[in-house]
DNA sequence: TTGTAGGCGTTATCAG
DNA sequence: CTGATAACGCCTACAA
């Protein structure tokens, strides 16, 4: 028994509420929002009628006639279906929704132009607050909004030219902490697999690399601008059929080190190289138990941007820009071997 | 040299910018809106003043005074961190954006009540239009909005009591050709792992097993409600130790499957037990590859509730309500084992 | 305790 | 081509 479709019918409003209970618009406000001073024999007939009529107040009239900014948040993310950036997301929610917040949400692609495009949708929103995650292009419009007032928090990524809140990972010391580990086992050569150096940790993973090959007196082995599994494969494959091929591996990225594992458990070599991989993304528990990782709490990137936005919102609207750096653990397994 | 934060600014609206190019209001409305019948020397001394003052038009105050419905979508997930509401999230942007949509985005948690306040939310928004994947429970206010006439998207579940349109894998085909497929390779018994009997795929799942198993005319050896893998890999310990153990077993999930595989390799008895994976979330290539998989493309799911829902908004508000089916393949592998 | 008047920023209508 | 003026749905004042 399917109902015959019915056109969208005009929604009530308090006028239409006020009309049905027999009161005036004004009546209906109060009730609405729980005001006081509305005797109980017209607060019922109110409810009745809201009741009836189906009413829902709207939230664009209301925020209108409010002049305040609305419970409206943007978020700004690459892709929606990388895990990383939905722990973002469950982090920023975990810590806004009790304040009534919704999120608006838009992926960018890495694509500039689309960026722009999301911020201007957003600004258009008016939300009270925007969260940007890893996404860089539309600069110049976020620059202008943090100028305007917006709070805005920067995730995993630095903003130029501008001063708002930022979180991160300790990307760098993690990465530096990590390399020196394998160095302190008797690695000389002692290898790095990096992403996009246009990416901000990217270019912070690999600095913390470079920190531990500096302090080690050794020689720096950086292969970057990697974009996958397929490519971190392809180029330790090179790596490995050099003159003086590398016996330790740092994997900037979870997606870099499957890679990386996958060709060594291909070759019958996952047992003659060390590797340690960065740990973006929720498969740590999949991956070989011999590998050390680094860990970090993405969930917790979002609920603390979600935190510095609230303050900013609700509390401290002038404090002084400030960056969180959330450690990630860098976690040293038994079987991160010794050199040959 | 940090700027001082300075207060939020009162945002300029389109009577500062005729004011400010001496024009009037109208004319801006029209340049904003690209909207033809304006001198060309009239439209430019307005854009300089929208680039000066700089002007964004207010969406809400556009919306109200449109009386349409905005450009908003309602998203309502389970939880954001997993992967799967990622993917369809994903899905559902790439099939709308281009029509100038943002996804207002809420996780349940499974909650019914979180369910409930986060469709207010959104019926307060005045979204275009509601995508739910997998929840259940404010399933009273979905039917109030369906019958109201808004465009509701279900994904991956079912809604008793009310027709909207939906999208789903075929998860019990799929499953009953997996069992099928172990049934064909000879054994008799064959279990199934599942989650809980209360969500709708889980349903969907066992009833293709139990297809499968009646076809074969063997005996059904279900255990479900399983919420994680410590719960399936401690479930497939007690089937193991059984009087007559299972020789192959069906895992309804991917996370059930990866504590499956996680007991057997603790065990040694890998290669003893035939296993078929529904895999919901992008950890198959983490997999042991003697694994076979039933794959779903969850994106897919995202996409086609997106053409739904842009269909039914733009096109054929009154169009009979679908079901789609997206098919989810099966992927037998050579290593899945014959018994013993 | 209740109701009236005015305005929020935009679009639509209809005269100039 | 241009511009007053009246909505849109709600809230904040300010009476009554």
């Amino acid at each position: 028994m399917t109902r015959p479709p019915r056109a969208p019918t005009r929604r009530p409003t308090m006028s239409d509420v006020a009309a049905h209970a027999g009161t005036s618009l004004k009546t209906v406000s109060r009730v609405v929002n729980g005001e006081p001073h509305v005797s109980p024999a017209l607060a019922d007939r109110v409810q009745d009628a809201i009741r009836v009529l189906g009413f829902r107040r709207d939230a664009s009239a209301r925020q209108l006639a409010m002049g305040a900014a609305g419970r409206l948040l943007g978020y700004v993310q690459v892709d929606a279906a990388n895990p990383f950036f939905g722990a973002v997301a469950r982090g920023l929610e975990e810590e806004t929704r009790s304040g009534g917040y919704l999120l608006l949400t838009g992926s960018t692609d890495a694509d500039p132009a689309r960026e722009g495009l999301l911020l201007e949708t957003l600004v258009e929103a008016r939300v009270a607050g925007i969260v940007v995650a890893a996404a860089e292009g539309g600069d110049e419009l976020l620059r202008e909004e943090i100028a305007h007032g917006t709070p805005v928090v920067c995730v995993d990524r630095s903003l130029a030219g501008a001063s708002c809140d930022t979180v991160t990972s300790s990307n760098r010391s993690s990465t530096r902490e990590a390399a020196a580990h394998l160095f302190g086992l008797g690695h000389r050569r002692v290898a790095y697999l990096g992403g996009s150096p246009r990416v901000w940790t990217a270019q912070e993973r690999r600095a913390g690399y470079l920190d531990a090959v500096a302090d080690a007196g050794a020689e720096a082995l950086v292969v970057e601008g990697l974009a996958g599994r397929t490519e971190a494969a392809e180029a330790v494959g090179v790596l490995l059929g050099g003159a003086e091929p590398p016996t330790a591996i740092v994997a900037g990225q979870d997606r870099l080190g499957v890679g990386l594992l996958e060709l060594l458990h291909e070759r019958g070599l996952q047992h003659r190289i060390a590797h340690v991989v960065f740990d973006d993304l929720p498969l740590a528990g999949q991956l070989d138990p011999a590998v050390a990782v680094v860990r970090q709490d993405v969930t917790e990137l979002g609920r603390t941007a979600g935190r510095l936005l609230r303050r900013r919102l609700e509390h401290h609207p002038d404090a002084p820009t400030t960056t969180v750096v959330v450690d990630a653990s860098f976690l040293p397994r038994a079987s991160v071997f010794a050199p040959r």
